[in-house]
DNA sequence: TATGCACCCTGTAGCAACTACAGGGTCAAG
DNA sequence: CTTGACCCTGTAGTTGCTACAGGGTGCATA
């Protein structure tokens, strides 16, 4: 398979799958007598993973050491949990950041009744930290 | 005052205000006879703006914008209710995005009973969209 | 007077994770 | 034989900083 066809088959944009290469995040494949890349199965399932890890979030060397540890199945498995709970916990932090940042902009939203940018409660808001009711 | 006091007066890393002078955010300063930046209180007040709304999760350009309005106190003030808005819409989505994220998550880790890689059904739910319950 | 140290300056390069060209080659259909 | 879709490499841009390298300044102390 070409890398178009990768691409729709994974739904990654073909500079994405050759920067995945080149960072040696996927293997080099084989190239056809044109100098195109060539792509088997293999290719199409490691980069499914990387895909979907990517979508859970998980940053590129979070994925490198999760491909590790799948490269070589007699290996413990107990790293693969551990990342994946400690992204969890990232997550659960990220999303803690935001829901205070949420309640804060609800509180400067909204404040602007339509008059003129010197009594404007928004820019007021984000000028002064003390109007704030939550650190973030 | 010179940059290290504007520094620790705004919780500002000095590289930091250096770019916003360098992308024209801040208004570069006079400068004394050693060509150091001297700064007065209104560069230090546009400075905890510009730190609060980053804060917040504006972008740049969005604070530019709200910097914009703030500086010809004439305009209409529902421009700055309207990045606003937007931006609390894009914190919500977040939100939201993470959460479903979140709840995958927690499907995928722990289901590791500490065996080997081979058996590891992190490593398994991660190369396979089709084990989760939730678009993302 | 020397010297040490904290502070300041400019300019450039690095980070993550892509994305977007420019400038070229290949291949099958009409 | 040309058109168009596809592929190649290499480099530079994106966001919002952060981290030097290599130098200058200013003040207190030995």
């Amino acid at each position: 398979m070409k890398i178009g066809e990768l691409s729709r088959a994974t739904g990654t944009n073909i500079e994405t799958i050759r920067y995945y290469e080149r960072i040696g995040l996927l293997p080099a494949p084989d190239r056809t007598a044109a100098n195109y890349r060539s792509y088997g199965d293999a290719h199409r399932s490691r980069l499914s993973f990387v895909r979907h890890s990517r979508d859970l979030g998980f940053t590129i060397e979070e994925i490198r050491s999760l491909l590790d540890l799948s490269d070589d199945p007699a290996r413990d498995c107990g790293e693969a949990d551990r990342i994946a709970t400690a992204h969890l916990e990232q997550v659960e932090a990220k999303i803690a950041q935001l829901t205070l940042l949420r309640d804060e902009l609800e509180r400067i939203v909204g404040r602007c009744r339509g008059g003129i940018a010197a009594d404007c409660r928004v820019i007021e808001a984000l000028g002064d930290h003390r109007h704030c009711e939550n650190p973030h």
